[in-house]
DNA sequence: ACTTGTGAACGATTTCACAGCG
DNA sequence: CGCTGTGAAATCGTTCACAAGT
């Protein structure tokens, strides 16, 4: 039961929603109402209840949700309860390395199948059972793989090239962890991760009170 | 001329100008109008006019604006012109090691001046200059310096407790990195940045047609 | 009795269209 | 003439309040 238009923000809002219901199912707790997810996240239950409206009839009246089924079907809609999601990284430096080494992956079903990097001292090693592949080999491992998306960590001067030559390829997705801020085309959605400028609003933010 | 009630949204999109504004100055571009962005991200000339026109007549009518007045405007207003930004880590595993040795800091002049950790055989070690002291120290660590937030690292079942202790520091900001949604009182900001949410949100699209 | 699901009211943001100014 | 700055309209998202269901 798929709808049509679904708010950009809700779509947001389902990743949080599966982590705290997992933190909910390791508490033992089997059904909870949309009050409950207040204390939780700041979030006002009509919102919970609408965005969950978008999927169907989750809930049951008078009741609450059934953690479990709840759960399941946001898995579902996200695409990680029946697949496993296999990416590469491009650019073996240091945020290549915590995100081969960062462990909530698994929770999602995302596995980094390989990595490519254009220094030849790293080609040809391995990083927690990743293969490093130069450059040049990207094209080819990525038309041998089954991989949708990749992740991006190269130096921002090197981006452009890189994004030129993945609009090549069958890729449909980019995390950016550049500080470029890419957008490529219809065909390959961009999703911009930029932890400085997200500190930059804190700063707007602590440079004036506390005032949200 | 700072103004009462900006949205949200445009504080989130001043440090995607301001990192575009920089490549311009790069470029050697010395003006610029709102239709020249729209093709370096996808915003709509308008958006860019209003968002800037929040904080003053940043343009010239007829002409455009100036590459070096605007960037240095909107580094004021983010609060990154006068001041440097001291912060801690707290926790010393892979993403505080890829971020104490992440090159954009400079630039936006947040300088991380100490990291804690409970695992004895990382304390008194330094990391890029970075000293590790033990979490025990936290408290009298952030008292003796003059850091406004603290970057979180810690494994998400510890994040709870520090924060608890964080409350009784004069800490005002939380750039959180722990899978854990927090929230924590009208005095501290918290910046909830969640790698695996976001990657999940791209999952949802990506399993519907490259529809945006 | 209790909590969901939802139209309607409200609020915020974006888009439009043009007046204002260099 | 060109491009900004800005009210007004349109759109989008949130909150409210209650009907509906168990």
């Amino acid at each position: 039961m798929i709808s049509f238009e679904v708010p950009k923000n809700t779509i947001k809002r389902l990743p949080i929603y599966l982590r705290i219901l997992e933190n909910l199912e390791e508490e033992g707790k089997a059904v909870f109402s949309s009050q409950d997810f207040e204390s939780r996240m700041d979030i006002k239950p009509a919102v919970l209840r609408k965005d969950l409206a978008y999927f169907g009839n989750l809930g049951v009246r008078g009741q609450g949700y059934n953690v479990e089924k709840l759960k399941a079907e946001i898995a579902g809609l996200l695409g990680i309860s029946s697949q496993v999601w296999e990416t590469a990284i491009i650019g073996a430096g240091n945020i290549a390395r915590a995100l081969m080494r960062y462990g909530d992956f698994k929770r999602i079903n995302l596995k980094i199948v390989a990595a490519f990097d254009s220094n030849p001292s790293k080609i040809g090693k391995k990083i927690r059972d990743i293969s490093v592949y130069g450059m040049a080999d990207m094209e080819k491992q990525i038309a041998r793989s089954s991989i949708k998306f990749v992740i991006l960590t190269v130096p921002g001067k090197a981006a452009e090239e890189i994004v030129a030559r993945l609009k090549r390829t069958r890729i449909r997705g980019i995390v950016n962890f550049t500080p470029r801020y890419l957008q490529v085309s219809k065909k390959i959605k961009v999703l911009n991760i930029n932890i400085t400028a997200e500190i930059l609003t804190m700063f707007y933010y602590l440079k004036r009170g506390g005032k949200k």
